[in-house]
DNA sequence: TCTGGGGTCCTAGGACCC
DNA sequence: TCTGGGGTCCTAGGACCC
């Protein structure tokens, strides 16, 4: 909201005029934080829940988060919420109380160090309002009863299709393929694999059908109760290079077609990508045989 | 509340490269 | 050649969020 008062008014005004239009228009309660940084104004909108407003003033700030439980900091969870209890503490005061250090012997270095930043109140993040997704999932509860192999390969099959008109929707492709699973005993589990981006349903599904056959005997001794499949790595679709219509593991198709390009137009019409900018003999005709 | 569904991010070990 | 060093990528698992 920086640079924005005499247009729109002071935060708390832009605040209460946000509430009402989502309120006219889209006939829904919605409680709104406001404060110096996006993690104080996050927690301040779940504490004024529902259908509340609250300004927190940047000189109130220490007032308004140290009493809190820290479970209310972005980033703990049960787990770590459980870690920090055991060690009597409850509060974010408290949690701001212990060592940078200690924080992240005690919650590993990305979390300590961040929640010890968010319970001294630093939170340096800007507003990004331009992240897209980074991965694209789709799964599906299968309850505990027994199922065949012709089941599993349908749901597969159903969530593979699904999720790859997704990426084609949306003129992205993916690299890494990340199957799902929940045994009958609930413990859960994953397979993956990184392939070359495709956004086509054939390669997916083969790739997921290839991951799940990994599993087949754990499946087999523990039933399963959840299949589902994520993509990741994803990028646009357009910055695909141009594929050629070749299959590389197939080698001997590989030189007969590059042979012929070579005939065709040139020895330096193709190249491997090492010899790029580095061989000036490459272009030099090939001996004669027997002369 | 979650034995629902869709996501993000971090960690650790191993392979591999220079 | 490696009982070095630094780095990236991949895989698997897990915590957490809405």
């Amino acid at each position: 909201m920086g640079g924005l008062r005499r247009l729109a008014g002071t935060p708390e005004q832009v605040a209460v005029r946000l509430r009402e239009r989502v309120r006219v228009e889209a006939g829904l309660a919605i409680s709104v934080g406001v404060a110096r940084t996006k993690f104080l104004a996050k927690v301040a909108s779940a504490v004024c829940k529902p259908d509340g407003l609250l300004v927190v003033e940047p000189d109130r700030e220490q007032e308004f988060l140290l009493p809190l439980p820290v479970e209310r900091l972005w980033g703990v969870g049960a787990v770590t919420a459980e870690k920090l209890h055991r060690l009597g503490i409850t509060t974010v005061g408290q949690l701001a109380e212990l060592e940078e250090a200690t924080a992240e012997r005690l919650l590993g270095r990305a979390a300590g160090a961040h929640l010890h930043a968010l319970a001294r109140l630093r939170d340096p993040r800007p507003v990004d309002t331009t992240r897209r997704r980074s991965s694209i999932g789709s799964q599906r509860a299968l309850g505990t009863k027994p199922r065949t192999e012709e089941e599993l390969d349908l749901f597969l099959t159903q969530i593979v299709d699904r999720l790859a008109r997704r990426l084609r929707y949306g003129d992205r492709v993916c690299r890494t393929v990340v199957l799902r699973l929940r045994f009958g005993d609930f413990a859960k589990a994953t397979r993956s694999r990184t392939v070359r981006p495709t956004d086509r349903t054939s390669v997916l599904l083969e790739v997921a059908r290839e991951l799940l056959a990994t599993a087949r005997p754990e499946i087999g001794a523990r039933g399963i109760t959840l299949i589902g499949l994520s993509l990741s790595q994803l990028a646009r679709a357009d910055s695909l290079p141009p594929e050629l219509p070749i299959d590389w593991n197939d080698q001997a198709r590989l030189d007969t077609v590059l042979d012929a390009v070579r005939d065709r137009f040139g020895a330096a019409s193709v190249a491997r990508a090492v010899q790029l900018d580095r061989d000036p003999g490459l272009d030099a005709p090939l001996l004669p045989e027997h002369e």
